[in-house]
DNA sequence: AAGTGGTCTAGACCACCTT
DNA sequence: AGGTGGTCTAGACCACTTG
């Protein structure tokens, strides 16, 4: 039975759970650990390496593996489609394209969205629904120079999210999560009572640098929650 | 020059942005591609490995490396305590202990925290201020028997965040977020109006399987957000 | 049965940073 | 100047799953 990475690894998170090396300790090197463990060095190497993805050490040349003490706790979303969360939900899904409109950027937007202005866009508001009741309020502009296939395309059939997802996958993203009162528009588009919580997510995305959607979907806040499980 | 696994991976992520492999196709063996990049096997199975790592491909034996398509964003979030947020905004810290208990468990707390009811529990509720001015309000249990220092710790000088994190670092955790509307205590201590959006955030951690702690932490919807930049 | 990814080894060179 | 981590190589064996 050799020892792999994975054993190497279970026995440093032991030795740090129990306090061996403290906040701030530079462990043993990876020559001296492969010796102990009696495996390659390369084994050490990679279990030590996950461990610093995970956010629980920091590895620097010449200074070694510093024991990190005060990282915040670390945790891997995961955010899909209105669709398929209702679907996962096991609800049936609708979707309903309100508007959709073609617009230059002013100086607003334009700013928002890191764009020119003047720039041309699409404009969008859509419904998502579970079980016919309001899910997902969107409102989302997509940049005609980033993908020129927005200028003709009709979203009346297919929500701008899955579509952009097809043609533009692998792209960036920054996301915003808050709680805000519903204003009197949102309220009645999600039939809910003006100034009950919402949960807001917005979303930015750019592909190869250049700024291609801004997007703000809009849950009924008693309606919603986003779980993540555990850290890494 | 050598080809290294970043190379690699820049180059196939650019191949799957291109489309050259849609979603659903297998792409080619790691020694297939190990040959065309002039390099050793270990050199793309890394740059592969970390593609699947960050959900764009799903890598199975004997079947190959497919790339996924209807994968959702994944992003990476780092959550810290109430103290490291206030500091990095640049504002004054302060932390209030409002109450600190102890209880044992009834029948629903019992079915929260996943421990038997009449388990021994410290309850607390706590004020985090940032410039004087409430930041989050706090509401958490620890489980004595997991954390056993916990019957006789006083409270009133640390935000047990921070206590637990530094007694028991390294645990387990689940975390949901969601929006919802001020109760009066709640929009009392925090000073806001009543009904008014709330930013929830709560919390479980579990030490080797062993239930830890519960906490539910409060913000003002309209002062707070959560930022989550890019995938992986 | 065969082919794919998963992992280990031993050795090597390099890049970087602290001393 | 020297020691640390970062990475590559070539070869090997294993584990799994599909045909």
């Amino acid at each position: 039975m050799k020892t792999g990475y994975r054993e190497v690894k279970q026995a440093l998170l032991n030795r740090l759970r129990a306090g061996e090396w403290p906040p701030g300790a530079i462990m043993p090197g990876e020559v001296q650990l492969a010796k102990e463990f009696a495996c390659a060095r390369v084994t050490v190497n990679r279990a030590i390496r996950e461990l610093a993805d995970e956010g629980i050490v920091r590895r620097r040349r010449r200074r070694g593996t510093e024991v990190l003490g005060d990282r915040g706790r670390q945790a891997r979303l995961t955010l899909h489609q209105a669709r398929q969360q209702v679907v996962g939900r096991g609800q049936v899904y609708a979707y309903r394209c309100l508007s959709q409109r073609r617009l230059v950027a002013g100086a607003g937007l334009a700013q928002r969205l890191e764009i020119p202005a003047g720039s041309a866009l699409r404009a969008l508001r859509c419904l998502h629904l579970a079980d016919e009741q309001p899910f997902q309020l969107e409102t989302r502009w997509i940049c005609v120079k980033a993908v020129p296939e927005a200028a003709e395309q009709d979203f009346a059939a297919e929500p701008p999210g899955e579509w952009l997802m097809r043609l533009k996958p692998l792209s960036e993203a920054e996301h915003r999560i808050q709680a805000a009162a519903a204003r009197p528009p949102e309220a009645a588009r999600l039939q809910m009572a003006t100034g009950a919580p919402l949960f807001v997510l917005q979303r930015r995305t750019w592909w190869r640098g250049d700024p291609v959607t801004w997007a703000r979907l809009l849950h009924p806040g008693d309606a919603y929650e986003l779980v993540v499980r555990d850290g890494v």
